[in-house]
DNA sequence: TATAATTGTCTATATCACTAGACAAATTTT
DNA sequence: AAAATTTGTCTAGTGATATAGACAATTATA
């Protein structure tokens, strides 16, 4: 249900955007415009509807819509030409399977030509009271952490640390950045097959380490997904913490 | 890992907060302090830094900081007593489990004392592309729309639509609005036991419908799930769309 | 009891967000 | 060619946001 152009023969219109709250009305505007492009109001390449009938809608001034429209632009969702109008160019949202046998390639694929993960990071810790219970540890014992970003056809879709026992799974880190793939870097240590065990999601606004690593706008959304993977026999091998840019990606649920 | 109060030892602290975003400074503030909350950096009833000290931290004037913590007060999570400090009083989020088996009220037990959902409106209407494909119907097919607001300990934790085949399930709304319950309202018309075939995840900034239904404040975020629930013979009986607030609540992936 | 720490209130000033109106520039339609 | 449509640019005024500083009021501590 799109929020741009509904018609609502003469009833009055939920105006959907507030004043004084702390987020700037352009702000909010272009949330909506991107809201109701993944919300397929608008086809690949179709036109916005014209400043003045937004601005209209919106009951604000044209403007603030054209705020809202260059932010757009700058984020590269819209093109406007002058003369011509202002069109939509960003794609569908990525839709990333979560289940029993979540992983990252295999679940986009058909989706996007091209997916890969890049590990930024490494480093031997010892483990938080969160990481030990996750994998069922002695808080304290010493884990490895990796951080990753996984790109599809050369776009951030995901940001993720990840921990494992460091004795067991020693030199991963450089196993991964040959790689490039979680599972095939697991097989290496004997573990030729894992299971979601748990996942727990939660969505909040992308801070200032999400806005870099995701090449997000302030403001922009993150879905976290935090999970514990097991070997078939119910062990942990792996806790993480996930980070999905909410407009580019989402997440379904798939049977477990 | 907590964003207020870390100690960075020298090092130039990430500040976290935007200038220009569109979001005011003082929202940026509050959302992140709730942040704080809600992973866990502070306990019930315990004291926030001083003001000074978190103007100093995300470089700003006290009078910001004090704009973020009165918004805070105002949504009933700080309570700021003058000369002693600035407490938390949020409650936890409640983890809502999503899986094979998902049902609203046995899902939070242990979590709440009390929960239940309340029926706010029905109406019967022809299928959207959308429903149709969800309920496997033709599109244009007449439906039975539900919508709902799940409660408990009196605080609004879900906001959904669900729809329902009309020549299947008439009067399912009187049942409902009577029961307060699906499942048991299910069972009225032989569905003695159902299942969820799919689950889609999003998240996005809680619109003036959301704002109201939910009692959110504006920048809020909604997790959105859409999903099909079928009988045990694989026969979609209900297509739904809920809407969490994701600072009250997180969802926990069952075992399906 | 005096001092320190902390929140509450006030004034003043600068900048950002939004409104209002006018007109230019480019494109499409008549 | 002319008119209509649409985006781009400019000026000016108003209200919200943020900074700066001072001091009051309340509570905890020495």
């Amino acid at each position: 249900m799109g929020v741009i152009g509904a018609k609502m023969a003469g009833q009055q219109m939920a105006s959907s955007i507030e004043r004084r709250s702390g987020v700037s009305l352009w702000r909010q505007i272009a949330d909506q415009i991107l809201h109701s492009i993944a919300a397929g109001d608008f086809a690949e390449n179709a036109a916005l509807p014209p400043e003045v009938a937004l601005a209209e809608r919106y009951g604000v001034n044209r403007h603030t819509v054209r705020s809202a429209i260059s932010a757009l632009v700058q984020e590269g969702v819209l093109r406007a030409e002058q003369g011509r109008g202002t069109f939509v160019l960003s794609r569908k949202r990525l839709s990333y399977p979560i289940g029993a046998r979540t992983r990252f390639s295999t679940g986009l694929q058909g989706q996007t030509s091209e997916r890969h993960i890049v590990l930024l990071t490494s480093a031997v810790e010892s483990a938080s009271q969160r990481v030990a219970e996750g994998l069922d540890l002695a808080r304290g014992t010493e884990v490895i952490r990796l951080e990753t970003r996984g790109e599809a056809d050369g776009r951030p879709v995901s940001r993720a640390a990840s921990w494992y026992e460091a004795k067991r799974f020693a030199g991963i880190d450089a196993v991964m950045a040959e790689t490039g793939s979680i599972t095939a870097s697991l097989r290496r240590f004997g573990v030729d097959d894992y299971l979601r065990q748990s996942t727990v999601l939660s969505a909040r606004h992308a801070d200032a380490a999400d806005l870099a690593d995701l090449n997000l706008q302030p403001g922009a959304i993150v879905l976290v997904a935090v999970a514990v993977n097991v070997t078939t026999d119910g062990r942990p091998v792996q806790f993480s913490e996930t980070r999905f840019p909410a407009e580019r990606v989402e997440l379904k649920l798939s049977a477990l």
